[in-house]
DNA sequence: CCTTGACCTTTCCGTTACGTCAAGGTGTAT
DNA sequence: ATACACCTTGACGTAACGGAAAGGTCAAGG
């Protein structure tokens, strides 16, 4: 089947001015010119033209789509497969706020109120496609820790200040945890205050805290070989240590 | 609370560039300018920049927003409610797309090749705006019949040419149905080929073809009001001839 | 006290992906 | 033969910022 540039133009949907500026930019080149000068456009463009379109649904811009197309790599099944994760990336961010408009409503109703962390929930889209490119070790060697730690940072929709409240929380626990294991007695005060910060730790990432789950984490602590590796880096036996430090304060605030 | 422009942009997940342009822009003025000259928000105005990034999210131009959220008939609630109805149509677009994929990717691996028409089925977002808009018969008012039926065209995804041809057999169908009605039988030849025509037009919106639907559609004709009173209106008594035709037709072609 | 470094300001030019004329040639149905 | 709906190539306009220049402000640390 072959197309005039208003027939293909109808057929997508797209305006004639849009074929016209892809065909000047070398994105999608018409098949042929008939004599008249006219653009024609075989079966080849129409699925090309389907790729650009899905690309430019999420936000790819034309310049890196025409890279992509163009690439003797390209394969247009992995490139499906990737749109269809965008896409439904896309579709969750969308439930997203679709819940935070519902939030917003029961507050206007006198339901309880929103903090300013959540009033912005779900917009966060460029960061999350950010997060996405950032995703893997590979992507930390090419853009650096930096970029990825900011990735985080966002993705906790965090302020500045909060995060480096943070870091500075973060750092502290290590620390105490570190000089506590030289008591080598996690019920010392040195190993509650170190069950104690984190605590503190813990609520930037739970909304409520709860003796049971705090104490159900320090066990996982051991159990989970990723956290498990996480703390022994610190110092050998840390997890334990850290989960001993916590079952006493949680027995011990308990009663 | 009261914000620095930084402290709200990382809040809120937009550049500083973005806020001094909505500020430039009279979209988003600052609560107050300290000593400095620094610009300082509060709470309204984060309220306000929330709503500002529903509207952006939902591609509303930033002066339309404009107009919408310095309108003294402003409505938080309704507007939330609006965004939250645009969000469910925009996911249900995203839905659309994710099974143009599949079907993308099924015909790649051999299945069954795809329509043209389909390859493109859930791009026109721009259409589906515009069909909201135009929802209704006050829409008729404000612009017009023919935007609305250029509107019901697009979003039946079809081509000019197509549109065209479905619009003569409607006509060819009607002017038939007239004079076969003058014969007073459905099963006179002008009947027949009324019954015929619109198996015709049926394949237009039909995927598949049955006598059995047929037939069953041709029932509702004169069960169903809406229907009624459309072929009514061509001559009285018009759905029960074509129902009968269409019967006529339908038990002839079995045998 | 003084310097860093992360903020803040205004001004201005650049960019992307087209929309929108304008001025003219083409194709075909009546 | 004349509409009328197509097609062409310029060329200018636009929305919503991005980014750089040139400079002022402020809290923290040596």
């Amino acid at each position: 089947m072959e197309y005039t540039i208003k027939g293909l133009a109808d057929l997508a949907g797209v305006s004639t001015r849009t074929l016209r500026y892809y065909d000047e930019i070398g994105l999608l080149k018409p098949k042929r010119i008939n004599e008249a000068g006219y653009r024609i456009y075989g079966p080849d463009e129409v699925d090309t033209l389907q790729q650009i379109l899905f690309y430019r649904e999420l936000g790819v811009s034309l310049d890196e789509i025409k890279r992509i197309i163009t690439d003797p790599d390209f394969n247009p099944e992995q490139a499906l497969l990737d749109h269809r994760e965008k896409l439904r990336a896309r579709k969750a961010q969308i439930e997203l706020l679709l819940e935070n408009i519902e939030k917003t409503l029961n507050q206007l109703k006198g339901g309880k109120p929103m903090t300013d962390q959540e009033k912005f929930a779900g917009f966060k889209k460029k960061l999350v496609e950010d997060n996405e490119k950032a995703y893997g070790a590979e992507a930390r060697k090419r853009w650096g820790d930096d970029a990825v730690d900011e990735s985080n940072k966002k993705l906790l929709n965090m302020t500045e200040e909060q995060y480096q409240e943070l870091e500075k929380l973060t750092a502290e626990l290590n620390e105490t945890l570190k000089k506590a294991m030289e008591t080598g007695d996690p019920a010392s005060p040195l190993g509650q205050k170190t069950a104690a910060l984190h605590k503190e730790w813990l609520t930037f990432f739970w909304k409520e805290y709860s003796k049971e789950a705090h104490a159900g984490l320090a066990k996982m602590y051991v159990a989970d070989e990723r956290f498990k590796a996480y703390y022994d880096k610190i110092q050998d036996g840390a997890a334990e240590f850290l989960r001993d430090a916590i079952h006493i304060y949680t027995d011990k605030t308990n009663e």
